[in-house]
DNA sequence: CACGATTTTTCCGACTTGGAAACTTTGCCG
DNA sequence: CGGCAAAGTTTCCAAGTCGGAAAAATCGTG
């Protein structure tokens, strides 16, 4: 998969990636105020301008490993059976996207999204980062159901509703109250809104 | 509504209001970049620090006139039949709280969403106020249909999935391609959500 | 190996940010 | 009214951030 690069492509991804494990490090172990240019330099084993060259702040440094993921799932849905509707499409890649996300360090992310919720940057990038997936998954939308990604308005509205929602989930999730499993919530909020959100006395999901 | 304010109050507000009227106006007439701390506080009648003392970021004074008007917008919900079903309540206040964001100056926001679909830092502080607003709305949610805020989903759900509609129908408004009223606009695609999205082949919304 | 292309590094000037203290304005009370 | 405390504004400035430019190192290819 990366085998088809040269050796200085494949060195160039090599440092970013040092680089943004650096930062997500060094944020989970000793907070997000530890991340400087100049610390994860020197964790990554390059000059702070470098880091520079790659990442324009520390926020995006931090969250592009989940970025990398994120878009990954995305190629996921394109591969999704063509006759599939596309609503069944998401409930299917969703909860993996999530999980996928998570990769193996769920309370890390835990405490991302607590910094997130803190840090006014922090939740830009968070945002951009939703903004930019939300974005390819309407291109993939409209890609399979012939609409128009310019004149039409669904794909966009397809995309960013389930984006709001694994928004809302991952918040809710972090806050720690629930036993529920992320997949599962993700699972049945994709459901409710399928059939439409409750009404009236709205029934508490979990 | 403000006469209950003291001398020292007012003129706080009105410096506030000053600025960010000052850094909307720049914006709009002279483009993004003529909005520097410089510039606001000069129009303003201000100095720079002052500018800094009230907005931490050019963005979040071009902005502060909306999040203003939205907050409004949310006590109206606040002020909504205790019985009515909440869905109704988004779907009556909604096309009116996007009319008034809007204001008189239509053009002026269709602006405001392609310039933050351009630049980043603009888009970032876009996010944060729909953040920001969601949460209220949120809150008057949990409020009345008894739920509670810290462990329930269902109302960060129902708050963020209309707030993800409004910035897709903004979106696409701005865009320019549709004849179609903001408000109408709205209100389609606010009944979609109850009823349930669009499956399969997804329909034009427009 | 050698040359051009790309990446990394060093250096550095321009800009941003926010603390500290002086100064001005406001609120309040005798 | 006069004066004092609280709050807001301004000036000054030190520390930090950002990114351009050119030198140095590294890589791809003939």
């Amino acid at each position: 998969m990366t085998s088809d690069l040269g050796l200085r492509e494949r060195k160039k991804l090599a440092t970013r990636i040092a680089l943004s494990d650096a930062a997500w490090s060094l944020m989970t172990e000793h907070g997000i105020d530890a991340v400087t240019a100049e610390a994860v330099a020197a964790a990554a084993d390059v000059s702070p301008r470098t880091f520079r060259n790659y990442f324009a702040s520390r926020e995006e440094a931090i969250l592009d490993g989940i970025l990398l993921r994120a878009n990954r799932l995305v190629e996921a849905l394109r591969t999704r059976p063509a006759d599939e509707p596309v609503w069944d499409s998401l409930a299917h890649v969703l909860p993996d996207m999530i999980m996928s996300v998570l990769g193996e360090r769920e309370c890390d992310v835990a405490t991302l999204v607590r910094v997130c919720s803190e840090n006014p940057a922090m939740l830009a990038q968070q945002l951009a980062v939703f903004g930019r997936v939300e974005r390819l998954i309407a291109e993939v939308i409209a890609e399979r159901t012939g609409a128009d990604i310019e004149r039409d308005l669904a794909p966009h509205l397809l995309a960013a509703v389930p984006g709001a929602t694994m928004r809302a989930v991952l918040n809710f999730w972090a806050g720690g109250v629930t036993d529920a499993t992320l997949p599962d919530l993700v699972r049945t909020s994709i459901a409710q809104l399928r059939d439409g959100l409750p009404l009236g006395r709205a029934a508490p999901v979990a």
